[in-house]
DNA sequence: GCTCGGAGGATTGTATACGATTTTTTGCGT
DNA sequence: ACGCAAAAAATCGTATACAATCCTCCGAGC
């Protein structure tokens, strides 16, 4: 899929160092390797990266328009944190957009598409009987990618940026309140849909998406955790 | 709106400067002063607002994300210039995303709302009857406004980013590929979608949404100009 | 002992400087 | 005159420098 979707997007920004300097951070970020709150210090960036400032600045602004970073005024940037009512908002966002996404997809889908698809699911399958943090993080991306792949299936591109920006953010959410410690996303349930699709059962593949997009907000914990820093931690 | 779309958003990046000067030539964009393929060197757009180049260049770069602003690597920033294949897939975005936002803002729209909404169709229809560039401009961007009170009201901060996103390159389609020097938005039909909304019809609405977005796109001519820009100009 | 205030350090905001790349111009040769 | 090549100008890519702001910590005062 990297590449496939890599030839059709188009370079566009290039922007040289920064590109890949964003890239490294979101696959960090996104993978969990980077926690939610962890600062991002410029200099920090930039000499991990061996780079000025300059461009560790400009990979920053990069992802907090992507909403993966939050930078605030002469404090810095910080891992998004985003709140139960942002988690809220990302996954109705996908409920909305993703049985339209689905539905496109279905009208261009190839053999060879699902051939892919199945790929995918196979890898994702056979890591999540693995064991170990490596494994894990391939299964959060492998995850991912099933949705991403049905965005790039549909053909638009601008959905495709869209759903990378809502699965990634997803995966921050996930990081935060998510309760089990399980697979992030229901892995037969991704069967599922593409059996639908084969089927051409497309509403019957709607529902199926739209269930499992609500089977993986279930997992969360959504309450409000007000890091009760305060002397609350203690009392009782 | 403005003033309520502010305070519900949060201030998030800031970014002091580039901020103002990013909206400012957004707004030039969406208002058609700049033309898609305008040259914008990030000296002139730093002279203009008496900055330096790192804000003019974030500004431009931050401008790239939402698709408004094209920068080549080594060549520079131009307004973007959208391809037929652009064109299209934000119209299918539109057409993707618009029903769901209208059925959510449905669910929450108060009769404050419904007020504001009318308020904003009477001073679009006021502006259709005026004459000159500065009505034209305000009218355009009060017909877009529309789609993104609709946004707003649904509550999802996220989708109404994504709105602004598709409304803002929508304007440049239209400028790109528009024929009717007519407004680009039927003016009746964002009445009718109201009414519809009103009297509880939400399928109706959703229906009376997708036709409008249809009628904007139909007045494009989305034929590739390869700009002729060669002798094929002057032969024949 | 606690609070308030300020010096010091760390970090971000913005400008400038310099090297690299592209575009334009100029001038030579045919 | 035309075309091509090399120099000059313009513009971008990145680094560095300086100013402004914020955070920390220490000391004076109550």
């Amino acid at each position: 899929m990297k590449s496939a979707a890599k030839a059709m997007q188009a370079e566009e920004v290039a922007e040289t160092g920064a590109h890949q300097i964003r890239d490294a951070i979101r696959e960090a970020i996104v993978e969990r390797r980077l926690s939610p709150g962890t600062k991002l210090s410029e200099s920090d960036v930039g000499n991990l990266f061996n780079v000025s400032r300059t461009l560790a600045r400009a990979a920053l602004q990069a992802l907090s328009y992507e909403g993966l970073v939050s930078v605030e005024k002469n404090r810095g940037a910080f891992v998004a944190y985003p709140s139960p009512d942002e988690a809220r908002q990302i996954f109705a966002a996908r409920r909305l957009v993703e049985p339209g996404i689905l539905r496109e997809a279905a009208t261009r889908i190839t053999p060879d598409d699902i051939g892919n698809l199945r790929e995918l699911l196979r890898e994702e399958g056979r890591l999540m009987s693995e064991r170990g943090q490596t494994a894990r993080r391939a299964e959060i991306k492998a995850s991912g990618d099933f949705h991403l792949m049905l965005a790039e299936i549909s053909g638009n591109a601008i959905m495709q940026r869209f759903m990378e920006e809502l699965v990634a953010r997803s995966s921050l959410v996930i990081a935060l309140y998510g309760q089990s410690t399980a697979s992030s996303c229901g892995h037969s349930e991704h069967g599922d849909i593409i059996s639908a699709i084969e089927d051409n059962e497309l509403d019957r593949a709607c529902q199926l998406m739209l269930h499992h997009i609500a089977h993986i907000e279930a997992d969360l914990d959504l309450r409000e955790r007000k890091s009760l820093g305060l002397k609350e931690a203690f009392e009782l």
